[in-house]
DNA sequence: CGGGAGTCTTGACATACGTCAAAGCGGATG
DNA sequence: CATCCGCTTTGACGTATGTCAAGACTCCCG
């Protein structure tokens, strides 16, 4: 299980890798018991999930490595067993703004398999990471012998889609105080009166997904003081969760 | 075929109301046979389409009724055969923002059924409609027996995933004039030098649309003006599109 | 033909947010 | 332990875009 961090942290630090597989190879069975038991993968049996992850290969990618651009053909898709990777999307000036990310036991690229088979957004790791690289034929494969397993991928999609339409009427109707708050509540679990959050990536990232620059978000934080959220160093504490979500319902998206 | 508009456009005009069936009832011949040429349809044989609209239910509404409401119970979705359909969030300061404009042939809320069972947006006519009802039931068991239906289902989720993303990525990186510009061209077809694009409808629902007042809409318009648009009352035309997408493309979201 | 209501435009103004720049801070590396 | 580099914060400033308000246009309907 101590795997993970030996592949050595080689050579060229200089830009962002495209293609990193230290130590690719095939699936252990721990790691196929582990997949049984993430959500979308409930459906499968023991002979699905072999035929699904038949093709597959256990690759480590370090920091900054990325998965696959933006407009690239999609013949694959991951699953996150540790680490995180940021989906993002680029203009042609170079900027990019980021979607979501990706944390383990999450899948992504998947969507753009049945689309027009294009990425739609780019993927690169921003913390060393174990994925597993599973090939667009054995996944289009096991949905055609599992209909359960189509029902947990719609319900998947579907949930993306709603995370999407909730960002967008965010960004549309939210300040960035609000959609920070937002952020947060959506950290905490359901009827905390009181809850800590711990931010599992730079500041900088999270700008980005929230749709606003790193000075932004710095004086987000400054001005939810006075809401009651403290900011440790890479923590932050909520003191009254229903204080601050009255806050953000000036103009909440009601669920 | 000329049966459309003339359901007496009755009565109380006051105020959007929740439920409006003026001609509900089954599915004519020449409705199944439309409804199979659409894409979405497409795999479906005649006895599967059959099975699907089994429930179904055809309904003329009017402007400005609303469908559903963020949040209900989603058991059913709609396959729009004429008119105009606009999905929208709220926030409950009553400000609200439309994520898409749905026109015929185009289907809405069916996402919802796969996912926490509540639609994530509401629904409201902006232009009288026939719309067919399709109960969730057995639009369900209709997936559950035709492989190629699941697919068409998945392919159409992941084009609604491309485009939000393609949304969220506009609105975090690009400037007014800019998603103008973008939903000008996207109006276009493929490889026109010049084209005349015409507003299917309210500026002011553009611009909800685009993320923008109906002011700024304006303002963007009068921008674009020495880009070569030239805007006529309710129509526009680009008198270069080359230069219209090297405009945009400033920051563009590459596909 | 003449209101009248809603849509659209234009203007003046306020402000939220991005940009640029500089100064803490913190974790890596030697 | 010292240094450096990137992240974060804070400040000063500019600007894009929302807000408020008034006028122009369009379409209905008497």
């Amino acid at each position: 299980m101590a795997q993970g961090e030996n592949g050595q942290m080689s050579a060229d630090g200089m830009g962002p890798t495209t293609v990193v597989g230290m130590e690719d190879g095939a699936l252990t069975p721990e790691i196929l018991e582990r997949i049984r038991t993430l959500p979308l993968f409930a459906g499968l049996d023991r002979t699905g999930l072999a035929g699904l992850l038949g093709g597959a290969e256990l690759c480590s990618v370090e920091r900054d490595a990325v998965m696959f651009r933006q407009g690239e053909p999609a013949d694959r898709f991951y699953i996150v067993l540790s680490g995180r990777v940021v989906l993002l999307v680029m203009d042609n000036a170079a900027r990019e703004s980021v979607i979501e990310v990706v944390k383990p036991g999450d899948t992504f690229g998947e969507e753009a398999i049945f689309d027009h088979g294009l990425f739609p957004f780019g993927a690169r790791v921003i913390e060393p990471a174990r994925l597993v690289h599973v090939p667009a034929a054995s996944f289009l494969a096991s949905l055609a012998t599992d209909f359960k397993f189509v029902m947990m991928m719609l319900a998947s999609m579907s949930a993306h889609l709603r995370f999407l339409v909730r960002q967008v009427g965010e960004l549309k109707l939210k300040t960035t105080e609000q959609r920070l708050g937002s952020y947060l509540l959506a950290q905490t679990l359901e009827g905390q009166a009181s809850a800590t959050v711990l931010l599992p990536y730079d500041k900088k990232i999270l700008a980005s997904q929230l749709g606003m620059t790193p000075e932004s978000l710095s004086r987000a934080l400054a001005k939810l003081r006075d809401v009651g959220v403290s900011s440790g160093n890479s923590s932050l504490t909520i003191a009254d969760v229903a204080r601050l979500r009255a806050f953000c319902r000036e103009s909440d998206i009601s669920e």
